[in-house]
Parts: structure tokens; sequence; C-alpha cells
DNA sequence: GTCAAGTTTAGAATAATTTTAATTTAAATG
DNA sequence: CATTTAAATTAAAATTATTCTAAACTTGAC
């Protein structure tokens, strides 16, 4: 399936190739290394997405980019830390960053260990305490852990 | 401070000593052995708690329990397993288990990494999708993330 | 008591991540 | 553009949390 949308977002990107991911990196005051570039275009490039350093290095890979286990790690980080990704825990032992920005929450599928999002307008709140003496919400995270109907 | 309640509750663990621990690990079919039972009681004889493999082996040793720490960590997942812990996931790299099992969920202070209990009844969600297809809800975990004001 | 099954343990192994220290690259400056 | 410098990248070693292994104990049933 192929929508006019798609096509418009295509034309878009071949009109001023790669200019959108440079302005993110200079925006967040990176510098748009080889490395960068190529890692920011397979994260950013691809919708919505949910993984770990190992899945990046792999993708990575996958497209001919040469780039170290290390650089991945650091440029998750660094992404995370200038606002461009969000880190999600929900497995202890294994760190997934979130290309999606905008307010949402998951759901967890326990058996699988799958992420998939639940767009920030089907979840609300009603009650919530206040915060902590001296403390500010900085945000809430809503983990909705789902496992198939028969068990 | 030491109130009449106290009192009451140390009476009557005098009384019949550890029997309700020990009913604990029968119920959950475990034989009572004494590692278990030390942690058990370490576990549950504190109130609520949210605590690492590493605090509880720390905590054994400290009450001149000596426990491995592989059993520590074998006991936290039988007793998970078991429905006598919660296993709480803030914090990759880190697991924490909380031996509060009444509905409630979490505030975490992102600074320092800690973690406290907000009652049930303090968090209502009011809109929620459907679980996807042929699932079934197990849990919804809510964390609050806290910190400083001034940041 | 004897025995089988379940537990505990020290220590080795693993997996994810971080650190180190050397090398390379990007951008600022002359 | 050549030079310099600060930042980024890397392979490899180190670290951390956790799990595994295989041998040595316990426990509960008979």
């Amino acid at each position: 399936m192929y929508t006019a949308r798609d096509a418009r977002q295509i034309a878009r990107q071949d009109a001023r190739p790669y200019s959108h991911i440079l302005d993110k990196l200079r925006g967040a005051g990176l510098r748009p290394t080889r490395q960068r570039m190529a890692l920011a275009k397979l994260l950013f490039e691809g919708g919505d997405r949910h993984l770990t350093a190992e899945m990046l290095h792999a993708d990575a890979q996958a497209a001919n980019v040469r780039v170290s286990l290390a650089t991945v790690y650091n440029t998750l980080h660094q992404f995370h830390r200038a606002g461009l990704l969000r880190e999600i825990v929900v497995d202890s032992q294994r760190s997934y960053f979130d290309t999606n920005m905008s307010d949402h929450h998951h759901f967890y599928f326990d058996r699988t260990g799958d992420l998939t999002d639940i767009p920030g307008d089907q979840v609300a709140i009603s009650v919530l305490p206040p915060a902590p003496e001296g403390m500010a919400v900085s945000r809430i995270d809503v983990v909705v852990r789902v496992r198939p109907q028969d068990d």
C-alpha cells in the first residue's frame, strides 16, 4: 500500500536530502558526524520505533554503515539527553529507546517482550496524587501489560 | 517511637514465632528451608519495601544470615512466581522487587533512583484502549517520574 | 535411618553496558 | 587552504547485574 501522502513525503526528502536530519543534530548542539548522521537517518526516517542499542547496531550493519557498538550506545544516550529520543523502561536488563516523542503510552507483551504505542489521547488519568514536597512531575508512564487471553 | 500497636504486633509474633511466614511458604508450595525462611522474614516483616537482590543480600549479611547471592536471586524469582512479590521495572539495569502486593503505583525519583508507593485509590485511569486482539490486560503500571522543582 | 528430589553454593559464564586510551575527524583559526 | 584543537570514534578491556553449572547439602517421605 502506497498513498499520495507517502509520495509527498518521499518527494520532500528527495528534494532536500537529509537537511531535516542535519537540522535536528545542529539544533541539539551535536556535530553532524558521519556516524551520527547515519544513525539519525536510521532512527528517524522509519516512523515510530522502539529499539535497543544492539538492534540499531544490526540495522546499521544491514545498511552498510560501519559504526561501532560503543558509538551506538554513545549516540543513543546523546540523542536521549538532547531530547530526540525517549527511553522506555519495561525490561530490566535491556534499554529501549523510542523515536516517538509525542505524548503516548505503551502496551507491553509480557510473553514476547514486544512493545507497541498507545496514542496519548487513548489514556486519561483522572485522579493523581500531588507530587512529593519540592518535586515536580516530569513524566507519567503508563505501561499496560498484556498476555494471551488463555493463560 | 513505640506504640501500643507495635507492642501487640511484637507480642503476636512472639506468640507464634514465624508461623505466618511458614504458612506463606507452604501456601506457595515452597519448602521452608533455613535460607528461604530467613529471607522471607527480612522481606515481609519490615513493612512495604522495594529492593534489589544486592540490597536483600546485604540485609541478610547484616542480620547474620549466611546466604549466597545466587540463592537470593533464586528466592526472589521463586517468590515472584509464587505471587508473594511484585517486580517493578523503573531502572533498566537493576531489578526491584516490591513486597507490597496490593493495587498501587509508584513515584520514581529520577535523580536518586528512589521509589515510593502511591496507594491504588490515589490513581484513577478513566480512559484506556481495548487490549490488542486475543490479549488480556494482566496489569497496568503507572510510574510518576518526579524531580526537584528547580531543574 | 535411607533415599530421591529439591536446595544451596562457589565459582565460572554470559549479556548489556561503560570505560580507556589511542586514533581520527570536524570545525575554528590563521 | 593548512594548522590546530577539541570532540568523536574505536577496539579492546573492564564492569555490573544476573544466570548457569555441577558438586555438596537438606528436606520430607517411607
